[in-house]
DNA sequence: TCCCAATTCTTACGAATTGTAACGACCCGC
DNA sequence: GCGGGTCGTTACAATTCGTAAGAATTGGGA
């Protein structure tokens, strides 16, 4: 079932807008132009999402927010023409969980109501990335060639991987990768370096005469050959 | 204890300006100047918060935002000088959690952080939690496997596996782990963590050579994969 | 083309870190 | 006190990963 969102503000152009964009988005909408209609509705319904104007004919917008935040589960978002950063510390602090200005983009609403839903971080999918005929299993440390056969790398491994992945078909710096790995200043950091990318090597089972995925560029560093699809 | 926010931006006045704002607010912070240090750092520790510019010399911000969001349980906060309602919309859809526009005012940021803090309730409510095919009873500290077939854990590997459970597929760092389990300055109680962890890994019938649930970070902690539903 | 120095590759080794079996102290109910 | 279970400690095995050292490769110059 999708989200429920309600929408509370006294212009009708607005209500409209924001109704639209709403539906456009997939969320099922409620639409209200004074307070009292609003509380109305809400001992019958519960919405996932409160957008709230402020500025209302009759009744303190500010007063509604504070109680909504301490009696519903809903998530507020405060619309508002009242752009004084003073506003917005005391919108939040109420119990607002967003504050946007008027004028808005109904896009950026749209998306500022996905991120409150989004709550807890989705337990993500683990990050998988596929290559040449392998996939990279970065939640479970394992690289998976063409015939399903799974090999284990380990976390330093896998720094070096990601940052390939990262930047395909790019010129890799020995400086770049000391600085995005953590290496210290250490002088003789990138020996290790070098370690690290002989062992990912060997997993990928490169040719070392003729190596087609981490190719090295004399004096400059690596580059990561291959096309890259990120899940 | 207090919060955890990390600062990441290029310029000295902006660090300086968030670190004594969010001091004073009663956070702790550190702040970073590059991407590369920023990252490394999350090795060792794990933030409740991570403000985020956008505009890095050395990284791609929104594709650091992307990681972020999908490896980590931090909350992010993208705060950026670029206003279009396009750069905030790409943001918020590749999983920040807000989007403060500069110039900001500090008292905005730290109502802003305020906020996402507050945000979801800890889900960890229920006395139950089902994951990967397994089931467990913290009432009654029995391991269900996905036959039925129950096997009790103690207290203390009780207190791990609670912990892993609050936060699959993010970093725990060894001195989290003894923060959160009360394991007092002990010198050597890190070693008793291993062992905790060893023998929940038999509980959960781990392959030795290749854990598929509980992972170790060489160096810095462990990482617990695997879909947690709560009950 | 050949040579040489700089750079990179690889293997071996060892320090640091982590895994786990064994032991014993402790807590409980009987 | 006895017996069973819990749990930290210890000791040693296994793993990770940087370092060292020699081999291999590269590219410029003779």
């Amino acid at each position: 079932m999708s989200a429920l969102v309600t929408i509370l503000d006294d212009e009708p152009e607005i209500r409209a807008m924001l109704s639209d964009a709403l539906t456009e988005a997939g969320f099922r909408t409620m639409a209200f132009a004074r307070a009292a209609e609003f509380e109305a509705a809400l001992r019958r319904t519960t919405p996932d999402v409160c957008l709230v104007d402020l500025g209302l004919p009759d009744r303190d917008g500010l007063s509604l927010v504070h109680r909504l935040a301490l009696e519903q589960g809903a998530k507020i978002i405060i619309i508002s023409g009242r752009a004084q950063v003073q506003d917005r510390v005391t919108g939040l602090e109420l119990g607002a969980d967003d504050y946007i200005i008027k004028p808005f983009d109904p896009a950026e609403v749209v998306a500022r109501i996905r991120a409150r839903l989004r709550g807890p971080r989705p337990s993500s999918r683990g990050q998988t990335a596929r290559f040449n005929g392998w996939t990279a299993h970065f939640d479970r440390y394992a690289l998976e060639d063409s015939e399903g056969q799974e090999t284990p790398f380990s976390h330093a491994e896998g720094e070096v991987l990601r940052l390939f992945l990262e930047s395909p078909r790019r010129l890799i710096t020995r400086a770049h990768m000391q600085e995005s790995l953590g290496g210290g200043a250490g002088e003789s950091f990138d020996r290790a370096m070098d370690v690290r990318i002989s062992r990912l090597r060997t997993k990928l089972r490169e040719d070392p005469r003729n190596p087609r995925l981490i190719k090295t560029i004399y004096g400059a560093g690596y580059i990561f050959l291959g096309e890259v699809a990120w899940d």
